[in-house]
DNA sequence: ACTATATTTGCCAAATAATGTCAAGACTAA
DNA sequence: TTAGTCTTGACATTATTTGGCAAATATAGT
């Protein structure tokens, strides 16, 4: 699993000096768990990465942003044509917007 | 769900003029689960959209690349920054190329 | 309107994937 | 070594996805 989100909370952390124990005692999870998510073993939730943003005290949007990138990474990374994907999705965002924008 | 892929798929199907019934029963799925996946309820499975590419006649990579796009559509799509997303995602595979063509 | 065919929808069961815990092992620093 | 931290693997639990069935709703053709 891409390990985007989980190299930047572990860089926050350290940077910290905070044990993974202290944060998975917040997200109330087992430190297994947390480890797992820094590894990139396991995906936090969604929820979770808000309360690590906090702890972390950084702009959640930045690890929304991370964390989000990770699934997609995960979904594109197998395939040949990957940055075609993203044309393709990005196009789909234009015309999304240049619909609603209409009303 | 997304249906940039559903819609394609039922564009290709009509203008061939095949009823969902025949490519469901190639597939080996109900005709109820394909009309779903035309809508966008469900997901095709990989294998079943190189079976489609055949059946219709166009080239696989085009149906794996409106499919995955599908994908990666549903995860960014309640985002607020899904554009700065896909950045981060477009950075990280030029980022792996960049490290694996030194090899 | 009647019939036949095609498409769509809702609901449930089965299959699959994800998330979490426990227990044990590995790595550091004192 | 000891204490604390981190990591890993096997397993249980939970959530999500997928498919089928039956019923409802189009869509044509007569």
């Amino acid at each position: 699993m891409s390990t985007i989100f989980g190299n930047r909370i572990k860089i926050l952390r350290e940077e910290k000096q905070i044990p993974q124990r202290q944060l998975a005692s917040v997200l109330q999870i087992d430190t297994a768990t947390y480890c797992k998510i820094e590894k990139g073993d396991r995906r936090a939730k969604r929820e979770q990465v808000n309360i690590l943003a906090e702890l972390l005290e950084v702009d959640p949007k930045e690890l929304i942003r991370l964390w989000s990138a990770d699934k997609v990474y995960d979904i594109i990374a197998g395939e040949e044509e990957a940055t075609q994907i993203l044309n393709v999705v990005a196009e789909s965002i234009v015309e999304y917007k240049r619909k609603t924008a209409k009303i």
